[in-house]
DNA sequence: TTGAAAGCGGTACCAT
DNA sequence: ATGGTACCGCTTTCAA
């Protein structure tokens, strides 16, 4: 049905393999033929089976990434640049050098975080790439686990970004822990004491280190005598935001600040705060965390911990293909940096 | 090296062709040699090779979705949806009945655009959705249809999806420009007559609908002779709409509105207003199109078109799919909704 | 209901 | 530098 290599190679009056060499490019090949087989190829606008080759080469072009939540920005940066690193550099070989990004949305759930793994091992996909938050219950770390060790076992690489490293994997581990207590130490030194915490599901990792570090600041300020009441757990989403918020003046309507776990959180947080008659950051500060595009907009007055994400996709695109080193120990730490807007508040009175 | 096919049958003592019919479930097959091919499977920890079955079935279960901007979550959104419909229902034939959902970013570039195309009928995918606007200059819009068509001969279904139709294609077109007809005329209701419009890249479809159904609207009320003049073209996103509004406030510093293309370019134009210490909407009024999740957080007054993008984008993953009957005539119309908040305002004064 | 075997379209090794 | 040719692992007639 469709045009095939015996068929490029019969016009071209050359061998299939001859075909093969030229469009893999991986074996000298005379120019004047080269030119004869590219001719062919044109003409009959031939283009190669990719199942055909996965299969006899024992390995696709394709790149998995793993996402939670694909309408959240986050993953978008991060996959628009792993995917932006598929490409090949220009001045290549022109002819078929590129991999082919599949993102997967996993929608945070465990099971269908395993099924991508799976999916992609049957398509035995060239790298995996896993971003966001990990789901901590001991049995689905554990079965992510035995995936990853299988798939690189089939000569998948596996690469981790945002979440804490495995074996068998290469990780992008962002300083989560440190990027909040650092983000809370700031609120602190303009003077707050009373700081609630909008938290995301309780059994990620992404929520436990943020929580952590909120919390060791407050310790290390000696202000963490009402931590836990002032936390409120829901979603990574806006209306988790505002439901918490609205829940957390209800217990302590004298807040002077709220941190929420991340950007799209706070947008719910602010919101909230506006309906309340509260005015921000007069009233109330609010810090999130990821710096994402529409934040500042959002919230003038908003501070935030900025994860470099689209930096740390690309890089994490690049450890796939394998063209950039491994990072000592097989485990890289990405710094977040404060976004501390002029207009960040000290506490009213 | 893996385990293949052939393992399994020896180990369940039956044949590789009755194995492969368990696990397609295409075919009877004895209950009791069926459970014993599936524990063996498990036994085995098989996974099928998925480049090999697609090359002896001659199709793949990839389907591609091709977006202009995997960080913007007007396609997030869609994609999201899209791929959510890939999953079989809960109580099909468990093994293997996905679809892989493959995300390609194409940047707005025509020539990823095809490259992509190119890539995913390689992998022989078994749908193609493309979706937003369309890159407009002539040679490239024959380059897409040809590539489209050659998908559909050879066994692609393929959808387009906010995008106007072309052959071999079925279509949910989005009502752009009677979307934004009735914006804008929702604006001149309330009494505006001085209206910017920020405008995206001049040769998108989207772009060009969205302006004419302004142009219309303002034609229609009789105002439109300042029309080209408070019209200021850039990209999609936030950068441009903060300098666009600029230069329609150096145009003409008594405009009582600015429509935006988008929510994304809303948002800069709404910082850019701010920032020259006008009042939202007491001064000036904005309008946006999409309706994206933080447009009303990030500006209460914000009023926009709301389109129904998971709607649409589920819609077209089951049209990929073939699991939803075609449009009469292949194209259908998606509608925009007029999400028009409480606090839009009739120009000052 | 099950098995045998011929491909599917490339790849890569071995010759020449 | 080029050709011949065994596979790669699964699907699908065709027979039994």
């Amino acid at each position: 049905m469709a045009v095939t290599l015996a068929d490029v190679a019969a016009r071209a009056r050359v061998s299939a393999a001859t075909v093969s060499r030229v469009l893999s490019g991986n074996y000298p090949v005379a120019e004047s033929t080269r030119a004869r087989v590219l001719r062919a190829v044109d003409e009959l606008e031939y283009v190669v089976n990719g199942p055909a080759s996965a299969l006899a080469a024992a390995t696709s072009d394709l790149v998995g990434v793993l996402v939670n939540d694909i309408a959240d920005p986050f993953f978008g940066i991060i996959a628009g640049a792993v995917q932006a690193e598929m490409v090949t550099p220009a001045g290549e070989s022109g002819r078929g050098g590129e991999k082919l990004a599949v993102i997967c949305n996993t929608g945070g759930s465990p099971e269908r975080e395993l099924n991508y793994l799976t999916l992609l091992q049957r398509q035995r996909a060239a790298a995996v790439v896993l971003t966001g938050g990990a789901v901590e219950h001991p049995d689905h770390a554990a079965a992510v686990a035995t995936k990853a060790s299988r798939l690189a076992a089939s000569g998948t690489r596996v690469v981790l970004c945002g979440r804490p490293p495995i074996e068998d994997a290469t990780t992008l581990a962002f300083d989560n822990r440190g990027g909040a207590r650092r983000l809370t130490e700031h609120l602190l030194t303009l003077g707050h004491r009373r700081i609630g915490y909008v938290a995301g599901p309780a059994e990620r990792t992404t929520t436990r280190h943020r929580l952590e570090g909120h919390r060791a600041a407050l310790a290390a300020a000696g202000v963490d005598q009402d931590a836990e009441r002032l936390t409120v757990h829901g979603l990574y989403d806006r209306a988790s935001g505002y439901d918490a918020t609205l829940e957390l003046l209800r217990r302590d309507r004298t807040l002077t600040a709220v941190v929420a776990a991340n950007d799209t959180i706070a947008l719910g947080v602010c919101a909230a705060l506006r309906d309340q008659g509260l005015r921000i950051p007069e009233d109330v500060s609010v810090a999130g965390f990821d710096d994402l595009p529409f934040s500042a907009d959002a919230v003038p007055a908003l501070t935030t911990m900025r994860l470099p994400l689209h930096e740390a996709g690309a890089r994490a695109g690049r450890l796939a293909l394998g063209r950039e080193p491994q990072p000592p120990g097989g485990v890289a730490m990405v710094r977040a940096e404060l976004m501390a807007r002029a207009s960040t508040a000290p506490p009213r009175g």
